[in-house]
RNA sequence: GGAGAGAUGGCAGAGCGGUUGAAUGCACUGGUCUUGAAAACCAGCAAGGGUUAAUAGCCCUUCCAGGGUUCGAAUCCCUGUCUCUCCGCCA
């Protein structure tokens, strides 16, 4: 959520702002309802001195052996004024509310703009194309191929979107989460954490998948439960509604989960294989930060998701989005993008954002700042770090052979037993 | 699933219809004392919101959440959530 005040305060500049979004603000409803909601509340809050100041007269009157009879008369049909007016401020605050919530983040003001993907804008390489002597085949064939990988089975059991994986593709998949978990938490400093898969309502909000984008949400709806379509969802909402000392600022989480989308509105988008799955592993990188400290958070995140590829060797670049491939909440976000021979382009492999306080302030995440000694919102970010599966499929890509074969990478064959080869 | 107990400020913990935003202790901040520290003593210390040029003043809301009773609710009633104890079941 953007900040109330500041809205209000500074609209045309906020409409102007959010246009590059593609979002349209309904000024004129929201500031005929501003002035209602002012309007009111002034109205309702007059009505409440009056009544607190007519029953501590009471209280003190009866205190004494006074005759409270005339007091009683004066407050007779006040309640009634009253509640009428508390509900119909009521009625505007709901509505003002859920015109907040629908509001993207602000973008920051170094983020190019544009409309589409085509508009992101690369800052850096690193690696490079591996050359192959044949034609390289994609991760479906050479799963298929070694017996371990299987859609036709899954789609069986669940449906389309799901894969099986066997054998030694099974424990590669494995060893990537240990081995990115591992390089988190003794290189970078993050702490693990282990959290729950299915989260209420609130914590969705908080983060900002609610109330905008339920369709994109499996849910079990007789429990209250959403399924988590990121770690991002429960980490980040370890500090909702708490105020942290500074000393225990900042926070760094790093959390390895199934990750469930409903992928609604993609259709017929990356149908083969597993770049595009309902089902699939992430391990994630959250922090909470001081505000004055997140921007360069950032570029470290980004860095530290940036490590895993590069000692995996893969050749990768960095995009960072346009105004109108940025996501809700975010302020500004670093797409890291894997090389995929089969495709012959750059597939998003890992997604780092900060959102400064837009998610703290629908959390009411804050710290306690040591030289105002006031709590004041922190700030989140995030990043993949890395999406799994599709790790996986660049690993296979990437490391194929002639005969289908699938060369280990060097950092991971201490989690396969010492095997340097599949197949 | 059954029975019971509970949810109050950063933490612990009183209060159980009237001037209580809330005793007390701890923690924290400032001061006195001290060469310094500790101890002792003194003082301060909840959050959110409205109005406003204001981080000034004034006002409103908040004692798990949502309803209700009342002139007045932390205190009474109803519903829900969560925690703890015992029993049952169970990875």
């Amino acid at each position: 959520m953007i900040d109330p005040q500041y809205l209000r305060n500074n609209l045309d500049e906020v409409v102007e702002v959010l246009k590059p979004r593609g979002y349209v603000f309904d000024k004129d409803t929201f500031f005929s309802l501003e002035q209602e909601r002012k309007k009111l509340q002034v109205e309702t809050q007059t009505l409440q001195q009056e009544r607190n100041a007519r029953s501590k007269a009471i209280g003190q009157a009866k205190a004494k052996g006074e005759d409270v009879e005339p007091i009683l008369a004066e407050v007779a049909n006040m309640g009634d004024r009253l509640k009428a007016c508390e509900e119909k401020l009521n009625e505007v605050q709901t509505k003002l509310s859920a015109i907040m919530m629908e509001i993207p983040n602000i973008p920051h003001e170094s983020v190019p703009q544009g409309k589409t993907e085509e508009d992101n804008e690369e800052i850096r390489r690193w690696g490079e194309k591996p050359e192959f002597a044949f034609e390289p085949k994609d991760h479906v064939d050479l799963g298929a191929g070694l017996d371990q990988m299987d859609f036709e089975t899954a789609a069986k059991i669940a449906s389309s979107r799901f894969v099986i994986m066997k054998g030694q593709i099974a424990q590669l998949h494995r060893a990537l989460v240990q081995f990115m978990l591992n390089t988190h938490t003794q290189d970078h400093g993050y702490t693990e954490v282990n959290v729950p898969f299915l989260v209420n309502a609130d914590s969705m909000r908080g983060t900002g998948q609610l109330p905008k984008f339920e369709e994109d949400l499996f849910a079990i709806p007789e429990h209250g439960f959403y399924l988590i379509p990121t770690a991002e969802v429960p980490v980040t909402n370890i500090v909702r509604d708490e105020i942290l000392d500074h000393k225990d600022m900042p926070q760094r989480y790093v959390c390895h989960t199934p990750c469930f989308r409903s992928e609604a509105g993609s259709y017929g988008r990356d149908t083969r294989g597993m770049i595009r799955q309902h089902q699939f592993e992430k391990v994630e990188l959250v922090q909470m930060v001081r505000p004055e400290d997140s921007w360069q958070i950032l570029e470290e995140l980004t860095s530290h998701a940036e490590a895993i590829l590069q000692k995996l060797g893969l050749h990768y670049r960095v995009v960072t989005l346009c105004t109108g491939d940025l996501g809700f909440s975010a302020a500004k976000t670093y797409d890291i993008e894997v090389w995929l021979p089969s495709q012959n382009t750059f597939r998003e492999i890992s997604s780092c954002s900060n959102f400064e306080d837009f998610q703290a302030r629908r959390m009411k995440a804050r710290w306690r700042n040591p030289e105002t000694g006031k709590p004041e919102l922190l700030h989140t970010l995030n990043g993949s770090g890395l999406a799994v599966g599709r790790t996986l499929l660049a690993v296979m890509e990437n490391y194929q052979d002639t005969d289908g074969r699938i060369h280990i990478p060097e950092v991971l064959q201490p989690y396969m037993g010492g095997r340097e080869i599949i197949g």
